[in-house]
This record gives structure tokens, C-alpha cells and sequence, in this order.
RNA sequence: GGAGGAAUGGCAGAGUGGUCGAAUGCGGCAGUCUUGAAAACUGUUGAGGGUCACACCUCCGGGGGUUCGAAUCCCUCUUCCUCCGCCA
């Protein structure tokens, strides 16, 4: 949610920024949103002079109850009903646009940053980096060959337990897809991430804190009895620990790692992008997050680029490097890195990591704060967050990149936690 | 699941209808003293809205109510503690 101070300041410049870059028209929210928050104001200020004068009323009253000039005081009573009928009408009157502003806000997306190339679909997102490899000699087969030729996963045995996107990993596939998950987990906390362990099912609360609600309801799976949803990503439990705080600078920046199961019920998806591993309703997901001040975050969004990178790097994949266009850029981002690996027997890409500097814009609906050294007064923070890594993708692309003739090659970094080198 | 109790500022903890945004202690910050530090002493120290700045308004777990006036009374929800039951 962007913050009306800025609004307030400019809301011409924003409604140009997002038709340049985003290539979508927000002037009319803007508009109406600066419309709702000067009346909004407006009403509060009448408010606050009634009260003002129901306090100085109440006030006289208590002193003259306490002098015992009971008579005067009744009389002054008396005259507070209008007053009283005054106060309640504008309280509703107050809290009717409280919410109007709120519902035009929540549907005005966050500022991109300078560096955003402008554009509208995915097509238009910069490639600033692709790496070198070379095709291995093989005739080449999809992941879900292999994952079925070395019986590492079990798609039909999860349609039977659960339904389509749910699948089963066996054996050495199960293995693998755990040695994964610890090699992350220890890289990101060789790098300074604090290890949480956190809930996988959130309340209401948190859905709102980090964006998912209102907007995007139908993509989380509810558990409407008690009101509480199966986290899409681990971003959502992990930033919602920092809700409604007030930090230190000192504190700053907070770095956090954990490693979830991420449920999306992808409603819509179809055909072959959901095909074996490419798009499941329940996958594993090591996740980093970064709470910074203001003047960090930028730097915080290079360092976990580089952890990212580096990742991908020592799994020996070829990878490469997009920095997302105004149009493919996520709702709540002002800038978006995302990593892709190579899908041989696809033969096409697959992003495995969306790292992200949603400035104060997540702040804000959070109300996650720090105490500025600068000036001591309370500033909204800088969150971020990115995968590091998403485990099924890796693993599609991990199978089809290492197999040989002699079955399927574990790249070295794993070999620790997985006590095989080679599936055959 | 049943019966009781509790929720107050960064923390601890008073306050049961009228200058209470809230005593006191700890912590934090600034100063005095000191070569420096500690101790001691003095001062200062919550947040949000609003304003050019004041004024002013709001916040004592959340929501609602009673009252001229609520941290204080009533209803409701949530969480925590104690006891009982059940259980991985």
C-alpha cells in the first residue's frame, strides 16, 4: 500500500511513473484518493473540535459535581446531547471514508524503480545475464521421464492421495529433493540468514500484512472453519513475525531464512505449463527475507541477488539473469531480479527465483517501523524477500542437465548430503 | 473439552468512574563528576492523526456498549496462566 504522504505530495508524477513504466493508468485512483483523504481530513478536524468541546464540557462538570454545585452541573449536562449526536455523525461520516481510502489504495500497485525497463508482458523483461554451457551428448528426455525411468517421483500416486499437482517423491527423488533443501538452508545461514522454522497455515491478519488479501483470496487455499490459509510462500509467516513493530535502527537489517512447503491453487493453469514438475498446488521452497532501513535496502537486494546466483552457480546449472519490465512486475515490487534455469529436455526456461525490494510498500500495510538514527523518529522499513531456491524446478532441471547414458550425475556440492553420486 | 484468573508504555509493575497518556523501578538518551570507565547525582525518554508551527484528537489485548465523563462498569472475541479431563 503506498503511503498517502506521497500521494498527497505528488500524485501527478506517480500516476506518470506507472503509465511509463507499468504501462497502466492509475490517475483516477490517485486522483480519488487524494479526493477521499482531504475530505477524510476534513472530517476529522470537525470531529476533533466536538470532542475538544465534549472534553471542556465533561471536564467543568467534574469539577462542579466535586464542588458540589450540583444544579449548574446538571444544567451544563444537559446541553451536551447535540453535541453528542454531532460527534456520532461524523464518526461514521469518518470511518465510511477511512475505508473508502483504503479500497482505492489497495488497488494502486507500488512505484518501480528508475531501473525498471518499461514494457507490458514478460517479453519485455531485460535479460542482463545468461550463461555459457554446453548441451550434453544425450538424446535428451523431459524430467518426468527420467523422474519415472529412476522412479523418483510418483505422479499418478498423487492424484490418488490428493489430487493432480501434488506430487510423490521415492527413494533417491526424495533424497535428493531434502539434500536440496539442507544445502540451501546452510548456504543461506553460512551467509548471515537467521534459520526460522514457521507456521505453514496464517491468519487473516497476516494474509493482509504481506498483500495476498484482499486481492489475490482465490489463490491461497482457505480453511474456512477456523479462517486461516495454507501460506503460498514462505514470505508471508516470515515477514508477518515483524508486524505492528516499532525497531531499533541497531536491529537493521534483519535476515531471516526458512524453508516451507508452498501451497498455490493456481486456479486457471493448464497444458504444458503444468506439466511434471513446472507448476504444483504444494512445493518446497527455501525462502530469504531482508528487513532494512531506507538507505540499505538497495544494497540488501544486490547481496541476496549474489546469494542466488551463487546457488545456482555451485548446482552448476545454466542460468539466467532478468530484471522484470513494468508490465510483468509483481503488484507490491519496485523491483524484481528474477533467475531462471535452463530446462533442456524442455527446452525452455523456468524461473526458480523472483528476488525483490518492495521498499516501504509492504511497510506500510505492516506497520513495520524503525527508529531512525538519523533524526530518532520512526521511518517504515524496506522488506525483501527471494527464493533461494524453489525446489521443484531445480530438480527438473538438475535431472535433465546431469543425465548421462549411465543415469543421472549428482552435481558435487550435493554428494555431502546425499551419500550417492550417481542415480542409475 | 470443563472451572477459575489475567492482559497497562522497551521491560517490570501501580492505578477500580472526573487534570491519568497514566505513579514507581529498570532500561535508553543527555549532562555533572572522572585522565577514561563504573558508581552517584540531575535532566530527559511511548505511538498514531492533524498543523507551516501551535492548538487539538486518538491509543491501557481486539471489537461493541453504558455515562456529561471509562485504563477503571457491562457485553463479546482473542491470547496467556492455574486446576481437571483427553492426547501425539
Amino acid at each position: 500500500m503506498l503511503e498517502i504522504q506521497r500521494i498527497r505530495l505528488n500524485k501527478n508524477q506517480l500516476a506518470e511513473k506507472l503509465l511509463e513504466i507499468r504501462k497502466a493508468d492509475f490517475s483516477n485512483e490517485l486522483n480519488e484518493a487524494f479526493r477521499i483523504d482531504e475530505l477524510k481530513r476534513n472530517t476529522q478536524q470537525k470531529l476533533d473540535d466536538n470532542k475538544s468541546s465534549l472534553n471542556k464540557l465533561s471536564a467543568e462538570i467534574g469539577k462542579l459535581f466535586k464542588e458540589g454545585n450540583h444544579k449548574l452541573a446538571n444544567e451544563i449536562k444537559s446541553e451536551t446531547g447535540v453535541l453528542k449526536e454531532k460527534i456520532k455523525k461524523l464518526k461514521d461520516d469518518f470511518s465510511q471514508l477511512e475505508l473508502q481510502l483504503n479500497e482505492v489504495l489497495y488497488q494502486i500497485p507500488n512505484i518501480p524503480n528508475d531501473l525498471v525497463p518499461q514494457g507490458v508482458s514478460e517479453t519485455d523483461n531485460e535479460v542482463i545475464y545468461e550463461s555459457e554451457f554446453t548441451k550434453p551428448e544425450v538424446n535428451l528426455l523431459p524430467h518426468w521421464e527420467l523422474a519415472k525411468k529412476y522412479n523418483l517421483i510418483d505422479f499418478e500416486l498423487g492424484v490418488k492421495i490428493t489430487g493432480a499437482g501434488f506430487p510423490v517423491y521415492k527413494g533417491k527423488g526424495a533424497i535428493l529433493q531434502r539434500a536440496l533443501i539442507q544445502f540451501f538452508l546452510n548456504q543461506a545461514n553460512e551467509a548471515g540468514f537467521e534459520e526460522l522454522l514457521v507456521p505453514h497455515v496464517v491468519n487473516e491478519n497476516s494474509g493482509f500484512g504481506t498483500g495476498q488479501l484482499p486481492d489475490k483470496e482465490g489463490q491461497m487455499y482457505h480453511i474456512t472453519e477456523d479462517n486461516l490459509y495454507l501460506i503460498p510462500t514462505a514470505e508471508v509467516p516470515i515477514t508477518n513475525v515483524y508486524r505492528n513493530d516499532l525497531l531499533s535502527n541497531d536491529d537493521l537489517p534483519i535476515k531471516h531464512v526458512g524453508y516451507t512447503p508452498c501451497f498455490r491453487r493456481e486456479a486457471g493453469s493448464y497444458g504444458k505449463d503444468v506439466r511434471g514438475l513446472n507448476r504444483l498446488h504444494q512445493f518446497d521452497k527455501v525462502e530469504i527475507v531482508q528487513i532494512t532501513s531506507q538507505e540499505e535496502s538497495y544494497r540488501a537486494l544486490t547481496e541476496m541477488q549474489n546469494h542466488v546466483e551463487e546457488l545456482i552457480k555451485q548446482l552448476g546449472l545454466p542460468y539466467r539473469i532478468l530484471r522484470l519490465c513494468g508490465g510483468d512486475l509483481g503488484f507490491t515490487s519496485a523491483l524484481t531480479y528474477d533467475f531462471e534455469v535452463l530446462s533442456l529436455g524442455q527446452d525452455s526456461w523456468l524461473e526458480v527465483s523472483s528476488v525483490s525490494n518492495f521498499e516501504t510498500f509492504q511497510a506500510n500495510r505492516l506497520k513495520l517501523r524503525y527508529k531512525s538514527n538519523e533524526d530518532g523518529k520512526p521511518k517504515l522499513a524496506h522488506t525483501l524477500n527471494g527464493s533461494a531456491l524453489a525446489l521443484p524446478r531445480i530438480l527438473a532441471s538438475l535431472l535433465e542437465f546431469y543425465q548421462t547414458p549411465e543415469g543421472i550425475v549428482i552435481p558435487e556440492v550435493l554428494v555431502p548430503y546425499t551419500g550417492f553420486n550417481l542415480i542409475k
